[in-house]
Parts: C-alpha cells; sequence; structure tokens
DNA sequence: CTGAAAGCGCTAACAT
DNA sequence: ATGTTAGCGCTTTCAG
C-alpha cells in the first residue's frame, strides 16, 4: 500500500522554509505570525495534505481534552434512543466535540463493558441511559474527573445530573384525560416495576385516580410486562374478568402496541378508551389513531448534551434532576367515552 | 475538582518497585515479565487506577492505528440508518474498534464537513452514506490511507467498496407480485430520480413489466416525490385520471405511507394493490396490513463494518460491489386482487 | 527476564 | 514576530 511516511509539522516547516514552531502557530490559528509566512504554511500543509495529529498534540497539552464525549443507550436503534442520540450528536457537533456509542442492551455487564472501553480512550464525558442495576462502581470513575450525565433515568448510587421526561406528570395527565370523559375504571399496564420509569409512571397513574376520589387500591394494575405479548395477554384477560375497566392507560411504548393488538382481536377498538406513554410511529395512521402522552428525546438529549459539555468546561454546580415536559397527543383512542 | 495529577506509568513503576517498561509490557500484556512482578505490578494499577493513555501509546507504535471508525449517515434517528448504526457499532466492538458518527442530512457540505472532522482525528476507517453529489474530493482521502465503505448507495468518483441492497430484485420482485394477482395497470411512486436507490428501483420495475409483455412505457409513473404528502397527492391524481391503476408500488418508505394515506381517504384501501419498498414499522397492526419489499439494515451495516475493518486489517482485494438480498412479507394490501 | 536510552509529533515555556 | 529547548506518556530498540 502506500509507503508514504506520515506527514509531519516539520516536513510542513521544511517546505515553507520556516521553524516548526511557527507551522504550528498556524495550524493551531495562534496570533502574531506574519501574514506572508502564514500563506506559505498554508500552501506547504495543502501541497502535503498535512493533517494535525490530535493525540501528538493532546499530549502536551495542559488542557488534557479528547474532546470527546461517549453515549451508552439500551439501543441505539430504538426510535426513542436514536433520537436522542442524533440530538446529542448534533449538539457535540456544534462545539466541535465527537461522539462515541454503544449500546447496553439494558445489560449491566455491556453497559459497564462500554462505559469501560469509553473511560480507556479518555474520554471527556458520558451520557449513560443507566440499566436498572446499582451504579456505585461508576462513582469512582467520577472522580476520577470523567464528567457523567444520565438521561431517562437517574442512576443510584451516582452523584450526577440526570435529564428525564416528566414521567410523573405526564401519567397524571393521561389519566385525568380519560377521568374526564366519565371513566371511573381505569386499567394500568406497566413495565418491570425495578425500573425507575415504570414507577414514576404508575405514581402518576394512582395520584391521578386519588385526585378524582377514586381509590387507586382497586384499579386494575398489571405490572411487569416486559413486551407486547404480554401486554395483549394482560388485556384479553382484564377484559374478559368481573367489573372490566373502560379504558386502559399503558405505561410504555411495546404495552400499548400489545394493548392495542387485544382491542382489536375482541373488536373492542372503538369501546375502550386508551392511552398511552411514549409516542409510537405511524399512531395517526390506525383506526382510531392512538392517543400518546409523548416524550421529547430530542430535547432530552440535547439537554444532556449541553449540561455534559457546560461541565466539562467546568461549571460546578450541584448536580440535579432535570426533567423536560411530556405533550398529551390525542388522536382518537383516548377520547372514547365509556359505554352503558 | 480533584486536584490529583494523573496516574502514568513511571507512578505504577514507583510503587511496584520496578522499572518503568516493566510496567509497559505487564499492561500490553506483553510475556516474559516474571509471575511475581506482574501481580506487583497489577496491584499497583488497580490501587492507582491506573489506565494506559492511548494517545501516548499510540504515538510511539508502528501500527499507527487509532482503533477508531466514523459513520457517516443521512440521519442517524431515521430506522434504517439507526438499525444500520446499532449493526456497525455492534460489530466493530466485537473487534474492540470504537465508533465516531455523525448525520449529514443529506446535504453534501454537512457531509463533506463530517468526514473531515473524522479525518482530522485520524479515524482509521469511515462508513458513508453518500449524498447524491459527487465525491471525487474524497478520493484523495483514500489515497491518503483511511479505509471507506460506503452503504445504501456508491459513491460517484470513488473506488471503493459499496454494500448496497438489491434494489432492482427487490423491484422486481414486487412488481411481479403484483402482476401474479393478475394486476396488468401498476403506478410507480419514486423519489427523486436523481438518487441512485430511486433509479435501481424503478429499472427494476421496468423489467418486470417487460418480463410480463407489458409496456413499460404507458405504465404512469411519478418520480421526484419527496415526503409522504407529495406521495398522497401523486396517488389521488393518478386514481381520479383515466384508465386508473389497480396496483401502486411506492418505490419507498415515506412514500407508502403516503400512498396508505391517500387509499384510506378515497376509501380504496381494500380495492387497490399497494406494495412498498423498505419496511415500515407497525404495518402489521394497519388493516389492511402493508405488503413491503423488506431490506435488511442491520446486515448491511455488520457487512460493511465487517469489510471496512478488514482492509484496515490490510485486506487489498479490489472494491466491489456487495448486495444485500431483500425479502417480501405480504400482509394484505400487496395480495388485493384487480376488481371488475 | 529486566532496564536504560531514544524518540513518536506535538505544545509549553522561554528565548531572541 | 520567530525560533529553541524541554518534555507530554508511552513504545521501540538495544544493552545487560
Amino acid at each position: 500500500m502506500s509507503g508514504r511516511r506520515r506527514v509531519t509539522l516539520r516536513d510542513v516547516a521544511d517546505r515553507a522554509g520556516v521553524s516548526f514552531k511557527t507551522v504550528s502557530r498556524v495550524v493551531n490559528g495562534e496570533a502574531g505570525v506574519s501574514p506572508e509566512l502564514v500563506l506559505r504554511v498554508r500552501m506547504a500543509v495543502d501541497e502535503l495534505g498535512y493533517r494535525l495529529d490530535p493525540r501528538a498534540s493532546g499530549l502536551r497539552r495542559l488542557d488534557r481534552r479528547t474532546r470527546t464525549i461517549a453515549v451508552v443507550l439500551e439501543d441505539l436503534a430504538n426510535p426513542f434512543s436514536s433520537e436522542l442520540h442524533r440530538a446529542v450528536v448534533d449538539t457535540a457537533r456544534d462545539r466541535d466535540v465527537l461522539v462515541l456509542s454503544a449500546s447496553s442492551n439494558e445489560d449491566p455487564a455491556d453497559e459497564r463493558a462500554a462505559v469501560q472501553a469509553f473511560l480507556a480512550r479518555h474520554v471527556d464525558g458520558v451520557i449513560l441511559m443507566p440499566t436498572s442495576a446499582d451504579h456505585s462502581w461508576f462513582q469512582r470513575e467520577i472522580e476520577g474527573g470523567t464528567q457523567v450525565v444520565t438521561v431517562d433515568r437517574p442512576a443510584r448510587g451516582v452523584h450526577a445530573d440526570a435529564v428525564v421526561c416528566d414521567n410523573r406528570g405526564g401519567a397524571t395527565r393521561a389519566t385525568a384525560h380519560l377521568l374526564r370523559r366519565g371513566h371511573r375504571r381505569i386499567a394500568f399496564l406497566g413495565d418491570q416495576h425495578t425500573i425507575y420509569t415504570a414507577g414514576e409512571r404508575l405514581t402518576g397513574f394512582r395520584d391521578a385516580l386519588a385526585d378524582a376520589g377514586l381509590d387507586p387500591g382497586s384499579a386494575p394494575i398489571r405490572l411487569d410486562l416486559r413486551d407486547s405479548a404480554s401486554a395483549e395477554a394482560a388485556v384479553i384477560d382484564i377484559l374478559a374478568g368481573p367489573d372490566p375497566p373502560t379504558g386502559i392507560f399503558a405505561g410504555q411504548n411495546l404495552l400499548t402496541i400489545g394493548a392495542m393488538r387485544a382491542l382489536r382481536r375482541l373488536g373492542l377498538e372503538r369501546q375502550v378508551a386508551l392511552v398511552g406513554f411514549d409516542d409510537v410511529v405511524l399512531a395517526d395512521l390506525l383506526d382510531p389513531g392512538v392517543t400518546v402522552v409523548a416524550q421529547d428525546p430530542r430535547r432530552m438529549g440535547a439537554e444532556a448534551a449541553t449540561l455534559l459539555l457546560s461541565r466539562i468546561d467546568g461549571a460546578d454546580s450541584p448536580p440535579a434532576l432535570h426533567t423536560v415536559p411530556t405533550r398529551l397527543i390525542p388522536r382518537g383512542s383516548g377520547e372514547i367515552r365509556p359505554h352503558g
């Protein structure tokens, strides 16, 4: 292959007939070089196709930044994560910072391996969607100087900024939306109860019922539903039981889809109301359209990146929980009124 | 903040009571260090929380790899791109290579800026979904030693591997699927005609018609449709015209959605057949389900990454076009037979 | 098996 | 305004 040696500052200096420090000044945009020399150096750089080596340059720099951050999300291919990821990348690019990324697959071991691979590369900071396990091992890294911001949920055992959506408020609003239309018996479908968001959404659901003078204890609540199939089964089961609900609040994306499938199968999609947490693609093309509480992953990503970058730049306010608002989007399924 | 100085090889050496070269040997897993010393060094490393600095280590290394590759896709948040991206990240991780990424927004300037930012960081290779513009500027970089693989489409003016899906074959199969059900008049909805994939799919469509003894020239073909709204309008227009088609082949994701919307609005979703290129989320929940020719972004990403990494490792077979097969998924809309 | 010396490509600190 | 020297943290090369 191309046997030609790597082009260094010195080569450029020789070609331009200046000292190599002058070249360094020019390529770093430092002031105080005569326009004539700047020009000569620039030409030599172009002719030789020279590019500053960021490793060598970072090595001696006082500010030992790599201008790189890392993002570890559950699944980079998931729409929520990929939107968030994109926002992080765009925000970082505006500040000339590059982004490395990985999926944790909701597996603490994968997550830790990914984070450690990134720390080994000396990234300036990490944006992490933490798995449900304990993260105190992480605390040590933070003390080592790497900045951390968690997204979607806070990490237990870590004193760091967290950017989350308004899970509780969104769930309350979704439930109130159903209550306002006359529903008195509303079912809740929830994710694994150990997950932070699942817990918050359940709390929001209960709050809304209590506010309406209903007993949250008597509502049909199904937790630990891991996928759309189990949500589908749960809905079919609940509706077959005594005193079936007239409305359903699905606490997560896949559960909403499962609930929809169940209602379709039972032919009840126009009888039983449904509101889901987290938006669903093409929800508006379904019939009826699916009413959801939408998160704003774009904004969450942008906020997390902005926070992280400002910490990297030295901001040192105490870590806080940052809540991004949700938005209720009525599309039909949530506006169905109770029958009978 | 933590004022403590960075921990170096020397610090570890002092602590373990050995020369710093011995530490280097241990942390690099080189053979030929007595087990006792290995142990002492390991302990010192743990106690001090030492981590090899990849910049310093790469600086002197003969193999000047950064063990980093870059991915530039149109939109990291788009389902196709994010699936592909995920596969790249996973494949690279298995080989201990990290991935930087960026979106080009189908804008040649953004694309070039992203690629150059990555080259400035001395990535070992780049996976690029090229915009429709000319890429001969890229050729120079390749000659500079950075490996390149394009995905989704080949880049004009660049002699590099390309991993694409079987656009032509998929389109032919989709069209034949409709022909086999008795359709004789089939409309084609296409993206901007300058885009490689759009051209290939149109060719595949025409091939199928010709194979069936029909005149491709007389089929209703609408090109340069940029979004679902324009596809919707096009379908409404075509169906209102004389000799309306009984089947539609939509050459892209968004166009399929637009076509679906149009059929819904006209109440023809059970009269007019529809097959789309590229899968649509929740397609199976729609009524009728949408028949599509699905691409395999996961496989494309994995293949592109594998190719790139093997080139980085020195493989030097001539660049080629790698085609990933598509899969036709019948879900209802494509199985409708012509009426009358 | 272990270590000392040289130097990767660059920036910092100090000349001039 | 330009150049000189030292040295970032590590690997290489060569010596013991």
